[in-house]
DNA sequence: CGTTCGACTTGAACACGTTCAAGTCGAGGG
DNA sequence: CCCTCGACTTGAACGTGTTCAAGTCGAACG
């Protein structure tokens, strides 16, 4: 059956995120995870193509781990500063054990290059749900912003999360202090921002900024060669 | 004397460039630049600790050609989004050439393991100098912003820079035209915003990001450890 | 029972980035 | 002239990610 593999391709999976937690990325071997997951080398390239795989593994497992964290995190009829604030500080929990992993999370997660790219079209699944994640920030808020707004501003918050998380990757502050500061800073402003959307100059603003989302459309594809 | 080596780095960094420009950064090897600038492998490693430190040296060098091709291109007098707009492309011109490296070259720039990130401390100097061009672009441009937003715009103008590079990195659209489009669309925008800083609304707006910035403070000095 | 087939598994092999003990070579001092 | 010293250079060697030809093994078929 194609099921007499899953077992393998768990152990795999188990043992690489154990180790990436550990270990970091670099100090984890695939000849490592292989030992530990009792298969040979050979037989893990079986299951993933590449290292950077198995690292997609994690990049859904904390994708999913975010989710579970923030979703009762949430308060209906909270600010949207409370809301957001909730949720950001939620990712950043998520990932924490993986921060000595982080410096190379995203050299492995931002470039296009195959699947871990978070615009990758086989990151299209986890990041609609990432998306998904901001939209329910935004509908359970109160004060819920206008139409063209309601569509975009999720999108723009998921981007927001992954200037955070650039920032929280290369923060040295102990505990990541500075990136926790900044997110406590960030989501009044943002709130302000979406605010003033009500106003007569704000409206202008929405449109222009959905419109320019609208010419760069969906994110691209991914690039055909240059690997790593 | 020292100087007798200055020809080999000298060598090296021409052979390394130009291969990354053929070639990309994956199929660059460390055996070719070396065998193509007349010296050994190992010697390679006499003048440059890793491979990613030759990045370094093209991290300097789009640096210095971006600074070059912009600066004729700024107009005294000309409105912001018009000088911003000229900066942003003469950016993407500048980096064109290293596009199928591109994918590897954020990998590899904006982690802050060692030197090449933008953030971390040996990127402090070219930071200062791409800060600085935007400061330029700034107060060159008709209608110069108030006290505290002229201190944090170039700041910001930079990040916004950054933040369109890695769009650029990830943009699979014949000739990179959607990160053009996106530039066109943006820039205007943002000198929205920055007009708004005259209103009282964009007053409060400008003080809550000017003390975030301040709280956040400078980019984090390199990251101890984890490699890559 | 023998045969075939395909999912799964193996370990050797490859090219790579990086390290290092050993060497070369020219200038300066005795 | 010999010696020393330090900047520079070398190629072998290590461990890595990845590939691949060759196997194992159980189920289905005749």
């Amino acid at each position: 059956m194609a099921e007499r593999g899953a077992e393998t391709r768990d152990r795999l999976v188990d043992a690489a995120l154990r180790l990436f937690r550990e270990d970091g990325y670099q100090a984890t071997t695939m000849r490592r995870i292989a030992t530990e997951a009792g298969v040979s080398l050979g037989n893990a390239y079986y299951y993933f193509a590449s290292k950077d795989d198995l690292v997609h593994e994690l990049y859904l497992l904390v994708q999913r781990e975010h989710r579970e964290l923030a979703g009762p995190r949430l308060r209906r009829g909270a600010t949207l500063t409370e809301n957001l604030r909730a949720v950001l500080h939620a990712g950043i929990d998520v990932m924490s054990p993986y921060r000595e992993f982080g410096s190379s999370f995203l050299t492995v997660a931002l470039p296009p290059s195959s699947r871990t790219s978070p615009f990758s079209a086989d990151s299209a699944a986890a990041r609609e749900q990432a998306v998904g994640l901001m939209r329910e920030v935004v509908t359970v808020s109160r004060g819920r912003p206008s139409g063209v707004l309601l569509d975009r501003l999720p999108t723009l918050l998921w981007l927001a999360y992954l200037g955070i998380t650039v920032h929280w990757v290369t923060d040295s502050s102990p505990g990541q202090a500075r990136t926790r500061q900044l997110i406590d800073g960030v989501t009044p402003i943002i709130s302000r921002l979406v605010g003033l959307a009500r106003l007569p100059v704000g409206r202008r603003l929405v449109t222009d900024v959905a419109r320019v989302m609208d010419l760069v459309g969906a994110p691209a594809e991914p690039v055909p060669a240059a690997t790593r």
